[in-house]
RNA sequence: CGGGAUGGGUGCGUGACCGUGGUGGUCGGCAUGUCCGAUCAGCGAGGAAAGUCCGGGCUCCGCAUGGCAGGAUGGUCGUUAACUGCGACCGGGGGUAACCCCAGGGAAAGUGCCACAGAAAGUAUACUGCCGUCCGGCACGAGAGUGUGGCGGUGAGGGUGAAAUGGUGAGGUAAGAGCUCACCGGCCGGCUGGUGACAGUCGGCGCAUGGCAAACCCCAUCUGGAGCAAGACCGUAUAGAGGAUUCCUUCGGGAGCGUGUCGCCUGCACGCAGUUCCUCGGGUAGGUCGCACGAGGCUGUCGGCAACGGCAGUCCCAGAAGAAUGGUCACGACUCGUCGAUGGCGAGAUACAGAACCCGGCUUACAGCCCAUCCCGACAC
RNA sequence: GUGGGUGUAGCUCAGCUGGUUAGAGUGCCGGUUUGUGGUACCGGAAGUCGGGGGUUCAAGUCCCCUCACCCACC
């Protein structure tokens, strides 16, 4: 993983912006600790379909996880709730704040909502955090 | 044509773009690694992946021996790695039928229960009764006799109940009764057929033995325990406290103590002055393997009524770990709604549902569609 | 993965080793008391015993299957 110091952005960002519907496992958090960090300290946003929870992160990239708990329904539905929220930020890289932890709870709401619902509500949380880091 | 029974199959298709998890190849980067990136090839959820109700493989517990306890199963024969599965058959029950359902061993080994009602609920009894050629009973009466009591015979009728001492009919008798007879049922024994459950038949017994074991129980068979968070290795981290260490010896061993995988015993294994063993407590960061060729799938053929098995050919078919299959668009099926209806328009995670060590079953959920066989009824020929 | 529990009037719970009325509190409805309401008193209604099947003469209770919910441990 290339370190945040030596961002090397002359040579490597054409490369990333060629690139930046990529979803890797970089992109994701992985650990139930990193989790715990965002949901303990992050900043809250609550929409009736979610909760975004956001904090600077570690890294110095944009990190996603998405909690779909028991609550909102079976095995296929919290998957394909964890689908489409990762579709949503895969898509809208550009328009996340930079090096930051998000982490997105779907509520029970989320299950029944139409897909641009949900990134309308995620894309008025990326304007009022992007504002809120640049003031 | 209508209604029904049984078994099986399918579980949206094609294309484009953007993404994703493993596997293999090639190339590049530097922090040379189980790393990161690029690219190519190929693979990537289900019939139930589900519930976790059974059974196995596999792994560990030193071995998995014997017994008790506990648990499971329960017609017969087969099938299988195994099973509470499956197949065929037997017996019983339901349905006009196709077909469906049944934990379906033992009640003369013992214990227990059978409420209410009823005389009596199990080894005997006699409530209401019936009968008497007996007591020359007692009362009434002129008497015949009637009533009543005792004694004896009987166990048929009535009523109760889920269930009442085999059932129906005839004979018989004082009244009756398997007391006798016929038929049906039952029990015992023989013979025949069948591997067997069992069936058929012959003879005997007038019948001795009510039901409940999904009540305890008895009999037969099976059964050690835990589970991939099993288990192995690498790494990280920490604080200690308490206890045990014995005898005999012919040096082979024996006794004793401690420890051990759910309960116990037996048996077995290890340790018993080594910087050893045991118990309690404290503590950490995760990673790699296990882990994808298997009781495997498909096709053909042979054996078998079938479950299933043998043989041959062919294929390689998910391996994640906050956990991969998604998003958008086009065309076409399909379903639903609606309208000006051989069509148009609109809606549709298209139903149920997401692998987590792997298999064999069972059960449950399910939009819509398809196929096969059979039964009943109506009409026509 | 393993083990355990619960389901009975609208709600919270009883219901024993099967036995003939499935009860209690609260809530609900009606009446009495009060000028009215509450309180108090009297009366009443209300249950597929989560669902299906079986054993039994008889099942909320016994057995099997199943559904939903909850809890614990590794």
């Amino acid at each position: 993983m290339v370190p945040p110091a030596t961002g090397e952005p002359a040579t490597s960002a054409p490369a990333v912006a060629s690139r930046n519907e990529r979803f890797r496992k970089a992109d994701r958090l992985l650990k139930r600790s990193e989790f715990l960090r965002v949901q303990r300290r992050g900043r809250r946003f609550t929409t009736p379909h979610l909760v975004v929870l956001s904090i600077e992160s570690l890294t110095g990239r944009t990190r996603v996880g998405i909690t779909a708990s028991k609550k909102i329904g079976n095995a296929p539905t919290r998957n394909r709730v964890k689908r489409r929220f990762r579709e949503i930020f895969r898509q809208n890289k550009a328009a996340w704040p930079e090096a930051t932890d998000i982490v997105i709870i779907a509520r029970s709401a989320s299950v029944a909502a139409a897909y641009n619902t949900l990134q309308d509500d995620l894309l008025a949380w990326a304007e009022r955090a992007k504002r809120g880091t640049s003031k």
